[in-house]
DNA sequence: CGCGCTGTTGAAACTTGTCAAAGTTTGTGG
DNA sequence: CCACAAACTTTGACAAGTTTCAACAGCGCG
């Protein structure tokens, strides 16, 4: 065998676990590809990558290469002004995509961060960019993925422009347990990733008023709350709260 | 000429005037494809559609088929939970795209209406998804497209997430000035369409709070307002109170 | 075992929302 | 073209919700 052809090998060895018998696949972009696309699927992957808890994926300024599916773990990203105020702008767990943002000026326009030990998949955009040219599927798949971030934030703008800070939080609570559930996971009891801060980042309240609000649910008997283990003991009550308050 | 081809002809010229010679094209989709294949797009727009001020363009609900180019005139997009609360996601002017929230679920999730006399170019998304499968420049132009809009979105939510009232109204003044001026128009003197309740409603404000902040920026000669009539006197001014306050 | 970080709780201050009234503009129909 | 109604805006006073500041508790790590 050359080098080169050795060379070739090695690289298809590393990521021949790739896409097509990746366990994650219904979450991931792969969702809904025949069979036979797969295979061209799994040229896409270039490189898996660990972070530990609180590594940077990439940083605000980064040159743009590529998105990046989470395989397991969780991440927050966060958006900052000159000013030195910030807001995380997501949370994201096992299947959900990281880097959209960079497409636009080819430079990341966010911070991602791991919120505990985590691994990612590399997916190079040019390479993405060509492979859903030849495949339909793939194609229309990512366009919706864009989409479903683009309906997301709407929603956490809803959040952040009309609710008040016990029904962000209930919604913030839902939508979470609801994910969890979605993986496979009990959506009524689950730990906590990030701070009482980055959660009050992200609905934008000040920390003291999410522990407030904690403290509440917990004494209405809405959950139970063990510093980052959470219990939802009415789920209802939660969904009530989050809609049925004020006109 | 048979009656096929007098149709063919008729339909040419309905859609002649489309991308290849508007005057827009560098604010909209054909931004920086070859004249080739300019010809190629004109195929892309299959409608014009005007509207009156108040129409909706699309609405919650209602089938997604196509994306919309604003050729003239002004937008909101709004979303609403069931319980009646509603927020204004987005205004949008002329080259700015209209309906990639429906992408998704193949099914709009907001509310479009024109704020005044409007027309806009449709163009059907499987169609745009077919052709940007042929030109590269089209696929990755129409992908930042994408990608600005949620880099925008999550400028939207640091704004609702961490200022206050006259910083978000300074915020959303200097940048619909930002985007008169990228128009040709006056940066410093312009009419807003929309209402204060409007405004509101997007900076995650009531309209009195609007209200109240137009009159501080002109008690500190900072505009002059009558009534939807707004004149920008101290740029930096705005700025400065964007970002410097608080910490 | 203690130090530091994260989370909880309380009281006061501040910002924004709510309610109400009056002024202004726009649109419609006579 | 005027008059009147409807819609929108401004302003004030007060209420409610959230932040700020401060103190303290709990947990985890070295």
């Amino acid at each position: 065998m050359s080098n080169n052809a050795m060379a070739a090998r090695l690289a298809f060895e590393l990521v021949k676990t790739a896409c097509s018998n990746c366990n994650l696949r219904e979450l991931c972009l792969p969702i809904g590809i025949e069979p036979a696309e797969l295979k061209k699927l799994d040229e896409l992957v270039s490189t898996r990558r660990r972070l530990r808890r609180g590594d940077f994926l990439y940083r605000v300024g980064q040159g743009f290469e590529s998105i990046y599916a989470v395989r397991s773990g969780f991440f927050k990203t966060d958006v900052m002004i000159e000013d030195g105020r910030d807001q995380v702008t997501g949370f994201q767990m096992t299947g959900e995509l990281l880097g959209l943002d960079g497409i636009s000026s080819e430079v990341h326009t966010c911070n991602a961060i791991a919120l505990e030990d985590s691994e990612v998949c590399a997916i190079p955009f040019s390479h993405l960019e060509g492979l859903s040219r030849q495949i339909h599927t793939l194609q229309h798949h990512f366009h919706k993925v864009m989409s479903r971030e683009i309906v997301r934030d709407h929603g956490v703008m809803l959040l952040l422009g009309t609710m008040r800070a016990e029904e962000r939080l209930a919604a913030f609570l839902l939508n979470l347990s609801q994910r969890f559930k979605a993986r496979g996971y009990s959506p009524a009891e689950f730990n906590l990733r990030m701070s009482r801060d980055e959660i009050g980042s992200y609905l934008g309240l000040k920390l003291e008023t999410v522990s407030r609000a904690f403290s509440r649910f917990q004494e209405d008997g809405l959950l139970s709350v063990h510093q980052k283990k959470i219990r939802i003991l009415n789920t209802d009550g939660l969904k009530t709260l989050m809609t049925h308050q004020r006109g």
